[in-house]
DNA sequence: TAGCAACTATGAAAACTATTCATTGGTTGT
DNA sequence: ACAACCAATGAATAGTTTTCATAGTTGCTA
């Protein structure tokens, strides 16, 4: 029977190249390693590894196992931690992941009130994934997941929360400040800055420029939002941020939002959370205050 | 540190309701499930669980062991499965989740090539999901999808194997027998017959009677394909199935397939694999097969 | 309300398992 | 050929889990 130790061996193993040397890591003689997998190697009749030399080799077992050991091992990990946190009184914590770059002050302003409202409960915000934010909710590495791009999935629900326009943002002193809405054709002359993300996942290519056959003057990417308003300010160039934004910088930055196209471009931010599974209440209590966000 | 006995211990509390018989069902004693948990609770810091006159009930970090213990346990048996395998000389076990039904007779065309090439590796085919596909295929359930709807996620790929039809199947004796084309206006006549899925997912709808404005005189629900055709074949009504499955059961059964619309509904069957992963060369082969199915 | 059945908790002893110690034998590099 | 590594192994030891025996609680019922 496979347990623990087993996978943390074998990681170990993986890391650092021997036996000797993953022993030392995990405050165990080399000894205690060989005499655990000839058992487990015993009992499920296969070889996981070969000597090589002074080298030990995987065999395609024993990558298997590695592969899963590196997989559940920090899953396992976690249990431990969060049993230490129900210890310190804390009820748990909330693991947000965004896949909504300017979402981040949204949040800021749902996460504020949700904190005086749940002490026990810490709040944690991952902005990266290695397998995107919809793996990341599968797997247990964060409990909700605000984004734009709502899927349809069994075992996840997408619930909308926020309804706001995207608008271009310019310099008060571009030739478009004084536009109330602004044509796809009128961007060809422009230097656009976006989030540094792929293309199709941002709508002012997907919704609006791709659609009618136009592409700015120059793409640059930037990261970092209150950046990406100084270089409009600063009349590099225009970027498409949500109206709510732009209404909190208009003051401190002379900038000017402006529609895109006739209609606007209306967007939407949507929460996404397991259906597998009860959620917990301060989930429950965190959609409500999401829902209750107004700018 | 949480080890897979107290994951294990938690679920059978959880299914039997008591110590006692949870201690029998793992062949310990009570005083051995008691004495286990004491200890974990001492390390942690938490109470897992509290007496409430006879029965036990858990506590809110309890509850949340247990949903962790339900989702890990199944991941961590699977692994002493896949080395007994390995010492079987299996190379492994493909397992294939599929979302189409019709698929069913496709698959079965590909996994014979398959089987004679890998004698090591098994095929193992799952129909049915709680979470859906998608999920299984996240939680390493299954390592293959079938599915007519892919979906953009990263850490899943879905390549197109298998372009076909969807047609109409009528009897021969039924008046659309004698139709090329059919409109969705003529469906309203007829009993139509699909699998037990949400309409939505259901393309005869999708694609065809909702577009349209249309639905059938009545919507019955059958699970077998074969039973299907039966009823078809009974001009007990309508059914829409792949143009390849309607031509093998041509020459058995008085069916004749007519045209949706005067283009078609074009189909693809796509497989879905995690990219998160090398996939092994069984997996790999098994696409091949798959890009090469004919009818 | 006494008695009984069903259950959990606990300390001490027993059984079992994991780990170390001490050693061997193999490989690599100088 | 020797030193430096490294893994495997058997026997001894340390450590942990499990049992046994027993006490204590609850809920039912006669």
């Amino acid at each position: 029977m496979i347990e623990r130790i087993h996978l943390k061996i074998l990681r170990e193993i993986d890391q650092l190249g021997s036996l000797t040397a993953a022993a030392k890591s995990l405050h165990l003689t080399q000894s205690a390693l060989s005499h655990s997998f000839k058992k487990l190697e015993n009992q499920s009749g296969t070889q996981l590894w070969h000597k090589k030399g002074r080298q030990i080799h995987l065999t395609q077992a024993g990558k298997f196992l590695l592969n899963e050991a590196n997989r559940l091992l920090p899953q396992m990990e976690r249990l431990d931690e969060v049993l230490l946190q129900y210890a310190k009184g804390e009820r748990g914590a909330l693991r947000i992941g965004m896949e909504c770059h300017p979402c981040y002050r949204w949040l800021l302003k749902v996460v504020e009130p949700f904190l005086a409202e749940w002490e026990g409960v810490d709040v944690d915000v991952k902005q990266k994934f290695q397998f995107g934010g919809m793996a990341a909710l599968f797997n247990h590495e964060i409990d909700i997941l605000v984004t734009p791009d709502p899927l349809e999935i069994k075992g996840i629900k997408f619930s909308p929360v926020f309804d706001y326009e995207q608008v271009l943002v310019v310099a008060t002193t571009n030739a478009l400040a004084t536009h109330t809405t602004v044509s796809p054709e009128a961007l060809s002359n422009e230097v656009l800055f976006t989030y540094p993300v792929e293309k199709e996942r941002l709508d002012i290519f997907k919704n609006f420029l791709i659609p009618a056959n136009c592409q700015p003057k120059k793409h640059k990417l930037i990261e970092a939002t209150e950046m990406m308003l100084q270089m409009v300010a600063a009349d590099r160039g225009v970027a498409t941020l949500p109206l709510w934004l732009v209404n909190e910088y208009q003051d401190s930055l002379p900038i000017k939002a402006v529609r895109l196209g006739d209609k606007g471009l209306p967007k939407k931010i949507y929460l996404g959370i397991r259906t597998n599974e009860e959620p917990t209440e301060y989930i429950r209590a965190f959609f409500k205050l999401a829902l209750k966000s107004k700018f």
